[in-house]
DNA sequence: AAAGTTAACTTGTGAAATGCAAGTGATTAT
DNA sequence: ATAATCACTTGCATTTCACAAGTTAACTTT
């Protein structure tokens, strides 16, 4: 029964499939970008936010994100209902990979938010720059 | 029944919901990331590439990408069997993309292909006009 | 020129992931 | 005390995926 192959599924040499493991599917990368440049802290933002994510699903990937260490959570100390969903280092880290595909997308398909790309274009490192100080401080997200 | 949508799911205001549409999946970038990377440019060789893309998949990939027009075909003027597949200059334009992705994954997981990885980080600059070198004259690819 | 091989796919089937609606339990607001 | 809000679960139908097994056209070998 058994086909010579054991554990997880296992891919060839290249760098880069950890990564798709992660972030390979249709909803991990908006949600960072959702909490990376549009200040989505909560269950009910993310779910607003893109209207189409099943509630399940959300949770799937929050807390896949959060073992993969992209995300944390913390109580929120004003509200007891409320987590607040915040970027690790290791999610803030992926700011030039979101860039680099909003960049992307605005070039090759008309796209919305015009001033972000604008912004993004003019200065690339001013710009990862900005963002990283925003997660500096950890609360100051919009 | 109906609830306020009507065509395909449209989600959010930002950028990328696009860009996910096309490459939010297990394998779309890794088949971009072995073209650009790796040389790979026949069906045959994407499957030996990864073993554990199933082929019905590989196939519907493959022509999803050409519909998205991020790969192209043609035929192998040597072999009347075989498909070259080619990155056309929106894929090659996701050089930027896959780059960060690869600088990303070796900074978080331990990855293969050390090499590569230190190229793109001592001049990510000459790195991507090499990427765009090699497909400039199109077949020149390992 | 007949037989075998290779390349690029399909097809069929069961398993897993996804989408959707409805429910749960712990706060907080009224 | 009652109702609303938040962050989820649960159950079920639908869709996608993985795996094995064809299929067809174009070579290669003998």
């Amino acid at each position: 029964m058994r086909r010579g192959k054991a554990g997880p599924k296992r891919r060839s040499g290249c760098p880069l499939n950890a990564s798709v493991e992660m972030l390979g599917d249709r909803w991990s990368l908006l949600i960072i970008r959702d909490m990376m440049l549009a200040g989505a802290r909560s269950y009910k933002r993310f779910l607003d936010c893109y209207e189409g994510i099943a509630t399940n699903i959300l949770a799937d990937r929050l807390s896949k994100l959060v073992a993969y260490g992209i995300i944390t959570t913390e109580k929120d100390p004003s509200d007891g209902r409320k987590l607040i969903y915040l970027l690790t280092p290791k999610g803030i880290a992926l700011a030039p990979v979101l860039t680099e595909m909003v960049l992307w997308a605005a070039a090759h398909e008309e796209t919305e938010n015009q001033a972000l790309v604008r912004q993004m274009r003019a200065d690339k490192p001013k710009f990862l720059a900005g963002v990283r100080q925003l997660w500096a401080n950890r609360h100051s997200n919009s």
